[in-house]
DNA sequence: AAATTATTATCTGTCGACAGATTAGGTCAA
DNA sequence: TTGACCTAATCTGTCGACAGATAATAATTT
């Protein structure tokens, strides 16, 4: 979501991202089994760019190899979650620290033009829009940390997180409290204070991560 | 370098470990062009298991596609390293403070015996020793962190960090400095304060990095 | 000789094929 | 009905092939 142009749109690519989104999105069961002879009759392909979708994707944690070969959606554990969100806790709030000195006018302009369209959202109880408006905010403090590998690992730990969010989304209560979050945030990073937005983006991501898992227990 | 047994030795994990290996090595000129067909005729296979291992490579940061499509070996760039330092510092931090409360005690006394053994190579003035004795307590702690993810953000950075270290390796002049850090992290983790072996381990990576740095401003 | 164009050699992305391994399905015995 | 066993259908890992694209080389012109 944060890679930019199309240079080639092979088929592996474009296998690569839509089977990641179907992932994403839920639109396969955990546990189930993806052969390449079914997807590649699916995307119109043979195997071969099916094989290199699938490869990237074990590697990316959202599917796994058998010992046999095959491939299986991975299963929603809620202990991995809980790891993934441990170590994004503290990759993201190294984004914020870095970005906090870096984000020129226009970057704040734009976050707090997604904060507001966050809060306008909770306002009117639409927690889709608020979800989007929060991952944008998100977005654009990740895109001006200005560390590639950074970015990397972030956004790989955030997809990841996605398709547990994906389960409770038809739940649609979104807590207000992380707009509130979000505001504290920015107003560190207008105020150029990195460590304080550091401290409070974790805080900020733990607490999400402890009301997804909440919901999670409750419903999966 | 940390994942266990090996459930099926076919022709893409091995062209994949050797060609990691060479690249991390530095058998490969940073810059050069990667063929398909040559490393085919290199590993006697035919190009899909040497695919699949570009494939990965490429997403792991060692080789990188042109818009033609040929892959060639990633430039060393020293920002890019610096940036990789900034990441691998929070993350192995990270992974120290989870170690901590976690490690038994026959974890602290493995990793007593890699700090006595660097300790020994120091004093014999065996760099390479001491290197690998240093990873030994790098990677016997991360064993121990207990989280996944991390496992996998973790050695990827450091994998990446390793062609780099490569280049200099040669100079073999180890600063028995590391070793003092290393004891106090260890110090820490014994009597199990866990902020302050994430501190003590941040400190450790931070000045490593500027030490590989600095050697590298001068050679490369 | 330098620049430019034409020609040739390679390379990548993708495809279909095949063998060995695995799974699923069906059969028969208890 | 349950369980062991056998058979058939899939699937994966790997291979070679081909077309279109790219890079390298030779030919040609200035």
């Amino acid at each position: 979501m944060l890679e930019s142009a199309t240079p080639k749109p092979s088929l592996s690519e474009g296998a690569y991202s839509e089977i990641r989104q179907a992932l994403v999105r839920g639109d396969f069961e955990p546990g189930q089994r993806l052969s390449e002879p079914e997807l590649a009759l699916r995307f119109s392909t043979s195997r071969s760019p099916i094989r290199e979708a699938l490869v990237r994707l074990s590697h990316e944690g959202f599917v796994e190899r058998l010992p046999s070969g095959r491939v299986r959606v991975r299963a929603l554990d809620i202990l991995e979650l809980e790891q993934l969100y441990v170590v994004r806790a503290s990759v993201e709030g190294l984004a914020a620290r870095l970005a906090a000195p870096r984000l020129r006018t226009i970057d704040l302009e734009q976050m707090e033009k997604a904060q507001e369209e966050m809060e306008r959202c909770v306002r009117k109880n639409d927690a889709v829009g608020a979800i989007a408006a929060g991952q944008e905010f998100h977005d654009l403090l990740l895109r001006e940390c200005g560390n590639q590998p950074l970015i990397e690992v972030l956004s790989g730990l955030r997809a990841r997180i996605s398709r547990f969010r994906a389960v409770v989304a038809s739940l649609g209560d979104y807590d207000p409290e992380r707009a509130i979050e979000h505001r504290r945030i920015l107003k560190a990073l207008y105020q150029r204070k990195a460590e304080q937005a550091e401290t409070e983006m974790i805080r900020h991501v733990n607490r999400s991560a402890a009301v997804l898992m909440g919901k999670l227990r409750k419903r999966g």
